[in-house]
RNA sequence: GGGCGGUUAGCUCAGCUGGUUAGAGCGCCUGCCUUACAAGCAGGAGGUCGCAGGUUCGAGCCCUGCACUGCCCA
């Protein structure tokens, strides 16, 4: 009768044909749903050893579209959850979206360039709504992929940071902030991007080197004729700014100039001469022009000598009117006609080479320029009016080992703690307004009648200190990072207190690139702590610090680069598409070669020849299951029943059960234990080399050999031997599956339902329970190990001689300990290592064809000649190699220093390695004196 | 200029608080289409751990210097 459940695997993995159905299956089936936990249910998960594990999904920009970088994170992400709920711990993996600002108002504005508008002509109201429009329609290809990677996220708690409850979040925070007296607002200089007309944070500007020059201009000295100072600038057009010429007081050169008046060239106007300890007197001339409203540290002197702030630019790095003649000229026209001028009026001295690091606009590239302009900030390291710790103090305690050397947030690898912690130190109050239109409006409305400002939750009607109803709001949005530093609050329903935040905050984990540490991760520790002190704990009382944090762990993931270690970058060329390489590997596969990669701190050069291997992994699982599977159905057709209430339960062995069984139970076991001690750690390579090594080495390369001689469905067969061997291989290979499901979900979720014939006892093997290490039986362990041994040393043996394929030979075996092992197992041994006989010798060997280990000696016999010169090559070299061990052995142990202070184990190891190696190159010696 | 990494097999990388003869994958060589898998099986070759000192009974691992290289910040 045909099983209308049987199963019939293709002969090869073909994961396009499996990974979009359960892909699909997972998201219909919410199966990663997790509802608000009622009130008692957290209390009794921890009481059963389990926890709450919340991560939150670094949110893509909407304009995103999927590269490596992002596969690698959410690979991390999708084991770790998928671990972890497996485990039975409540694990919750919240996705979402970062409407991206400046990327996608620039996305938009190229969309409309295309089409011969622009937003300005649009205006704001239209503009935003044609964002949305585009939001809403692209806005979510990100999320797509990442479904088709089968992210396991609760799909149902997805969010947008600009959602209607997100935004009141940022609203209440930037209010709050404000009646702390921690935003204000100010004429500053900031870093400006004239291609996008906005201002943009320090973060935001990339350095890079450039070759450039420095020019040494002449300024007259009033009432001195032919008399000059000279000053060098990188930057000559800006001159036109200039408020005075600042030297170092201590500079004796200059000495004489002190409190002269010069005479700005180009522009005549009169300006003095300052000293200043900031200039450097060895840098050019050691004269330094001033020009506050164009360079930061200039618009620092000039407040520090309370001198006026003359802008010559307008948004676009144009030549505005207080430039003269010069005006509507771009910057670097400018600078051109304003050396030209120089040149002619004879004011221009030596031109020099100089390397300098201009700053360039993190999205456009565009070259940044020093702006004075008005913008919000947020004052990080101010007191609040209370007398509590700054927002920095407060992330800075968040990281740092308190007093009991507890730390609140932890950091891996752990040298981004200190990066974090000197960055955090130095840190600078945060420009938080951009000039665009794509963004959370900044809740303030100044008024026209008084000038104040009023910033409420609710939009006003009128003026709050004059009570005018002439007031406008302001134009400026808010910087994306903060919205998205406030997540992991607002996330969980905050500024209300919710039972979603009880719960989940603060969240376990992050898992996020270096390169947004902090922008974002840093915010989000200043942003978290800073407002969730003020909530209560889940009982009630105030929450400590430990709790305040948004996050207990930071895993910092490396990059991806190509094979040849570069870094991918569209101008190279270089990227990989994730996709791509998934529709031709498989997403199995791809991620097993990320997560077989990704120890902590190294970057990972993504190879393609590693993912064929995984691929070739994925295959070999594909195959043990379909001779699993061949057999359950000959075991069918033999009329043998299978035991199927042990299946999902961790396979136990005994006494009375073969070796092979004992030994497949140890070694699931074992890597059911490293696969929990390396993913507790974040060790992706460790963990993942374990499930390979085990599956590959142990279960296909050993058990699989072996087990095939048990599954005898002959009439002679002994039926109960048979049947308990197909049970204990269908048990381990479902367990098996459960190990290697949370780096292989596709793949395990077929191969698990098909075990079942589709009668399966959850919905995914994803709700089942992982492996539990039980204890491991090391003598079985120890005991296969030379069984092992002896096969490989007898296959090797074999092919020294020329002994042919097909042919089994007979071995003469002398066991120098214990070799029960050999004698019980001899079936195990004659089929591993196509042996005839085995003869158990108790003497010593001769004639040749010998191999001996210090367990055993083993020959071959057969009557092919022995390749006499590479054998005594082999021999030769194994000489040499002992000999090497022993004199290292004996330099050691006659040492009395070492004996006297080397732990015992070490010196015991070591004699008995130095016994062995004297027994082996006995042997070795009296081989190669046999052949002559 | 300041700071942080890296240098281990042909390639890409592991190597835990220093401990017995340094590992993996890929590639390479040899032999096999052994009825789960040639995307496979079996056997093998291949490393003075960047260089020079030092500490130690003992160094790939710790210290110092140097060389090369990458990144972050200014």
């Amino acid at each position: 009768m045909e099983n209308p459940n049987r199963r019939e695997l293709p002969k090869a993995y073909d994961p396009t044909a499996i990974e979009d159905r359960w892909a699909e299956y997972w998201v219909r089936e919410r199966l990663f749903h997790v509802e608000t936990p009622e009130a008692g249910v957290i209390e009794k998960l921890r009481a059963a050893g389990h926890d709450v594990f919340t991560i939150l999904l670094p949110p893509p920009n909407v304009t995103g579209r999927l590269h490596m970088g992002h596969m690698l994170n959410q690979t991390e992400m999708d084991i770790l959850t998928r671990w972890r709920r497996m485990r039975g711990d409540l694990a919750l993996w919240l996705p979402g979206t970062d409407h991206a600002g400046i990327a996608t108002q620039m996305m938009v504005e190229r969309q409309l360039a295309s089409e011969g508008k622009k937003r300005q002509q649009m205006g704001r109201e239209s503009f935003v709504e044609r964002v949305w429009e585009w939001k809403r329609h692209y806005g979510g290809a990100i999320l797509e992929q990442m479904k088709r990677l089968g992210a396991s996220v609760d799909w149902s708690r997805e969010y947008f940071t600009m959602d209607d409850n997100l935004s009141v979040a940022v609203r209440e925070a930037f209010v709050r902030l404000y009646e702390q007296g921690l935003i204000y607002r100010g004429a500053y200089i900031v870093n400006w991007c004239p291609r996008c007309q906005t201002a943009i944070s320090d973060l935001e500007v990339a350095h890079e080197e450039q070759q450039g020059k420095l020019w040494e201009i002449r300024y007259p000295v009033v009432g001195a004729p032919g008399e000059f100072l000279t000053v060098a600038t990188t930057r000559p057009e800006t001159m036109l700014g200039d408020v005075a010429v600042a030297v170092n007081p201590m500079d004796e050169r200059y000495l004489p100039l002190h409190g002269k008046i010069l005479k700005l060239p180009l522009v005549g106007r009169e300006i003095p001469v300052i000293t200043d300890d900031w200039v450097k007197s060895d840098f050019g001339t050691g004269a330094v022009k001033v020009t506050p409203a164009h360079d930061a540290n200039d618009f620092a002197m000039g407040q520090r000598h309370g001198l006026p702030q003359i802008n010559v630019m307008d948004e676009t790095a144009h030549m505005n009117a207080e430039a003269g003649t010069y005006a509507r000229l771009d910057r670097y026209a400018a600078r051109k006609r304003v050396l030209e001028d120089l040149e002619a009026q004879g004011l221009l001295g030596a031109v020099r080479d100089h390397v300098n690091a201009i700053g360039k606009c993190d999205r456009c590239k565009t070259v940044v320029e020093p702006r004075l302009s008005t913008q919000w900030f947020i004052a990080v390291n101010k007191q609040p009016k209370d007398g509590g710790a700054s927002m920095a103090e407060l992330a800075i305690a968040a990281v740092k080992a308190d007093g009991a050397g507890e730390k609140a947030i932890r950091f891996t690898p752990e040298n981004y703690e200190k990066i974090y912690l000197e960055w955090m130190t130095n840190i600078y109050d945060w420009c938080i307004s951009r000039q665009l239109w794509w963004g959370h409006r900044i809740p303030a409305w100044h008024c026209v009648a008084c000038k104040q400002i009023t910033v409420a939750r609710e939009d006003p009607a009128k003026c709050a200190h004059c009570g005018s109803a002439e007031i406008t709001q302001e134009t400026d949005v808010l910087d994306t990072w903060f919205s998205s530093g406030l997540l992991p609050v607002s996330v969980f329903g905050w500024p209300r207190h919710t039972r979603n935040f009880d719960v989940f905050y603060p969240t376990q984990l992050l898992v996020t690139g270096f390169d947004i540490l902090f922008f974002w991760v840093a915010r989000m520790i200043m942003l978290g702590c800073w407002f969730s002190q003020d909530e209560p704990a889940a009982d009630g009382s105030k929450r400590a610090l430990k709790d305040t944090v948004p996050f207990r762990e930071v895993y910092i993931h490396a990059l991806v680069r190509d094979a040849e270690r570069q870094k991918m970058s569209k101008t190279k060329g270089n990227v990989i598409d994730p996709i791509e390489i998934v529709e031709r590997y498989g997403t199995d596969a791809v991620r097993f070669t990320l997560a077989s990669m990704a120890s902590p701190g190294t970057d990972i050069a993504f190879s393609e020849a590693r993912t064929e291997g995984y691929r070739a992994f994925a295959n070999k699982i594909w195959n043990a299951a379909r001779f699993i599977f061949m057999n359950v159905e000959k075991a069918r057709e033999a009329g043998i029943t299978l035991e199927r209430g042990t299946l999902g339960q961790m396979p136990a062995a005994g006494e009375s059960d073969p070796i092979e069984a004992r030994w497949i139970v140890a070694e699931l076991n074992h890597a059911a234990q490293e696969v929990d001690e390396a993913l507790a750690t974040y060790r992706f390579d460790d963990a993942a080399n374990a499930v390979y090594q085990f599956f590959w080495g142990d279960f296909c390369d050993w058990y699989l050999e072996i087990v095939k001689l048990r599954l005898d469905f002959s009439e002679a067969a002994d039926r109960a031997a048979t049947e308990q061997a197909l049970a204990t291989l269908l048990q381990t290979f479902e367990e098996a599956l459960r190990l290697l499901s949370p780096f292989m979900p596709f793949l395990t979720e077929e191969l698990w339902h098909a075990i079942y014939e589709d009668d399966v006892p959850a919905k995914s093997i994803a709700l089942t329970r992982y492996p539990q290490p039980a204890e491991i039986d090391e003598a079985v362990r120890r005991d296969f190990a030379r069984v092992q041994e002896l096969i490989v040393a007898v296959r090797a043996l074999r092919k020294d001689i020329g002994v042919e394929e097909k042919v089994a030979a007979p071995i003469r075996v002398r066991a120098t300990w214990d070799g029960l092992p050999f004698t019980a197992n001899l079936e195990v041994i004659q089929r591993l290592a196509r042996v005839s006989t085995v003869e158990t010798v108790t003497g010593a060997l001769t004639g040749s064809g010998i191999r001996s280990t210090p367990n055993f000696d083993v020959q071959v016999v057969y009557e092919r000649k022995v390749d006499a010169a590479a054998e005594r090559e082999r021999l030769t070299k194994d000489l040499a190699k002992q000999e090497k061990a022993l004199a290292a052995a004996e330099r050691q142990l006659n040492n009395p220093a070492f004996l006297a202070k080397a732990p015992e184990a070490i010196v015991e190891g070591l004699r008995k390695q130095e016994a062995d190696t004297r027994v082996l190159m006995e042997k070795t010696r009296k081989a190669l004196e046999e052949l002559g």
